[in-house]
DNA sequence: CGATATGTTGAATACGGTCAAAAAGTGTGG
DNA sequence: CCACACTTTTTGACCGTATTCAACATATCG
């Protein structure tokens, strides 16, 4: 049984209080597990859920009427998806690229437990606007930056946000993101993502084969994709 | 004298509620003006204040080393702006376009309201969840839209949300952005903006003239945006 | 009225997209 | 363990949207 402020603290992408308990009492924590590939809500579902993820890797997307996706946001453990004030149909789908384990709590528990106030509604609020950063930094990514420098930025975004989650070292980590992925967070075709990355590799920047992202000329990847991890901050 | 509670409440794009009082005493806010065209915050400053946009139009940017900028928010009435966990440089840089009336809170402030709980919690955290709905789509309309949906979504936008703060009727909107603005809102060049305009009032879509955004066919517009309004929804 | 910002247009260019095909990798069931 | 199907990656040739650069027109403001 957990509570749900253990659950935030305990995730150290998001949140870094390691100790003390909260004052709210959720009714106790219960993963469920979706396998690789699964869709676990769908945009224009009527539902109220909000998802906690508890480990793996997931995407948040949306569908557009011509056949193509936009992904918003690469939730990793400890990230909050779907909190919002009102009811009424999801905006966006929710699939797991991992095998996928996820607490869920209704709109209205978590609202309640916001209203009840303590370190669980600054941690929700603090979480929501750590979100607000990363999506500002996605936005200025695709509109402002060009293939090479927007990929060579998100890829070493994610291995900061790795590496607070102790997911990643030596500028290595996993990454099950497949090309055509990496094209619908960064707005590009797979094709030219291919190339890019291509590019990246024959340039000594950094290998992404079978998985696994190795960042080899770090220093050089940040100075070209002007990374300032600044906005990944989550201490004090 | 206003407690954050009332302004949150009070500005209708972002809060609904209109009744009650709040439990926080805020020491009472009261509005700085800042001329249109100058910078309230800037990228890199290491202060701590959270801004709620009182009236008037603000653009929340990031500048890039090569000297471009990218606007990730367009603040109307009512938007918090600023709130983080953590101390340290600020992000980006915030400009008023018009005459601007701000309150300033510190993050501390804030952060001990939440903490306090109630209805004021709440509003902070819905309006960060709206928000980062707004953000999303802005992702999605840069990554997946071409110049002209994209530009017509963003002013569809617009169009919804000032309606929703009184500030639009009939399809007809005061809009003091320059077309370099909206260029460095959906990720185009200025030169393009102008020209995605002319196509618009060519196809009588639209017409953005002297400050005025006229919709001349909405219908039509909507259905070629993709827009679904949804995500501005703020009642309940 | 002059200065500066904003808007408009044209011509040339480039970056990334499209379409198509093949190679390499992955997983499943026999 | 292999065969087969499917997904993912890779490459080539061509194309189109948006950028770049430059010039000029029009607004706006002191």
């Amino acid at each position: 049984m957990q509570t749900l402020l253990q659950f935030i603290r305990s995730h150290p992408d998001r949140a870094v209080l390691e100790n003390g308990w909260g004052k709210n009492n959720f009714s106790g924590l219960s993963a469920k597990i979706y396998k690789a590939h699964s869709v676990v809500c769908r945009q224009g579902d009527d539902d109220d859920r909000i998802f906690l993820i508890k480990s793996g890797w997931a995407l948040l997307y949306r569908d557009l009427l011509n056949g193509e996706r936009q992904i918003v946001d690469t939730p990793l453990q400890g990230e909050i998806i779907g909190f919002r004030r009102t009811e009424g149909p999801r905006f966006e789908s929710l699939s797991a690229i991992t095998d996928l384990a996820v607490f869920d709590v209704s709109r209205k528990e978590l609202s309640e437990a916001v209203f009840a106030g303590g370190e669980l509604a600054q941690e929700v609020a603090y979480f929501l606007a750590r979100l607000n950063g990363i999506m500002a930094e996605h936005i200025v990514n695709i509109g402002r930056r060009n293939a090479i420098t927007r990929t060579a930025h998100f890829l070493l975004e994610l291995e900061k946000r790795l590496s607070i989650a102790g997911l990643s070292a030596q500028g290595r980590y996993a990454c099950p993101l497949t090309q055509h992925d990496l094209a619908d967070i960064l707005g590009m075709t797979a094709v030219h993502v291919n190339r890019t990355l291509r590019e990246l590799r024959r340039a000594d920047l950094l290998s992404f084969k079978a998985g696994k992202v190795q960042l080899i000329d770090r220093k050089k990847l940040v100075k070209m994709a002007g990374f300032d991890d600044e906005y990944l901050r989550y201490d004090l």
